[in-house]
DNA sequence: ATCTATTGGTTGATTTTGTAACTAACAACG
DNA sequence: CGTTGTTAGTTACAAAATCAACCAATAGAT
């Protein structure tokens, strides 16, 4: 006989927070771009921290390397990336964005910042801190990233 | 040139946090019921508020309808529920959970609400508090329920 | 009434994800 | 060197989510 109440419940609450504030900026990247979720997440890994191999967007994005394999061929196909061959091991590649790529990056960047400041403009500069600094130690991006995930 | 982090974009880290916080309980529901996250919220829905018709846990619960459908299909092959024909409208039936179903409820909210605190602890009680306050802004829980969502 | 539009719900086809098995390259040990 | 164990990445197949089309009941208009 728990005191318990569905909207009090953390999980839950997260997802719906999610999900719905996610449903703006993906309109975005799908209708204007054709991308998927885990697309736009490569992207932005690769636009934001620069030249990388498969293993290291999968550990960094959080993405299963399956998940990574497929959105890497779909921006390849897209143009918006490049494989280059990695000397000292001849098991994996390099990514880096092309110019449209960064082009591309650099769009959904500017809509990225312009969507999130909208969406915080509801909330006190405190209550965005807390906010963050909360989000992230759950997200466990306080912690070294995990090898294998999702 | 926007001034951009990804780890600072809202629906980034809602998603990731959404992700990190869910894997643990979904274990439960999953191993231990055979559901899906649909199936468990609409359990949970009955078990809250009630019986209703399949339209009003759309509604209240923010899944789709051929979700809903498929997930109250499900429970009710799992005997958690129970159809009943509505006289003033024969399109639609009333969902209750049966008394097997009312347990696993009982169960499954136990232990959400175990996780969840040991999910919270982390956080003073100011903090959880704000969390709360926020994510329900974001997931528009303070508005009326959209009809047609996700 | 009857014709049309809408609504509640289901079903089927397509797309996306998840899981496991696989290939090729490397590493470590005898 | 082989032989065995890992690792990076891909691919194949099953599970699930999405989307469109569908059916039957109701509501609304004429």
């Amino acid at each position: 006989m728990t005191n318990f109440d569905l909207r009090t419940f953390t999980p839950y609450l997260l997802t719906l927070a999610a999900e719905a504030s996610s449903v703006g900026f993906q309109k975005y990247y799908k209708d204007r771009y054709g991308m998927l979720r885990t697309e736009w997440r490569v992207l932005f890994h690769l636009g934001q921290y620069g030249a990388m191999t498969a293993k290291d967007i999968s550990a960094r994005a959080r993405l299963h390397k399956t998940k990574v394999s497929r959105a890497v061929s779909a921006l390849e196909k897209k143009r918006y990336l490049v494989r280059t061959e990695v000397e000292e091991d001849r098991r994996s590649e390099t990514l880096s964005l092309t110019r449209v790529g960064g082009r591309v990056f650099e769009d959904l960047k500017n809509e990225a910042a312009q969507f999130d400041a909208l969406l915080m403009s509801q909330f006190s500069a405190a209550e965005r801190a807390l906010l963050q600094k909360c989000l992230s130690e759950m997200a466990g991006l306080s912690m070294q990233p995990t090898e294998d995930s999702q």
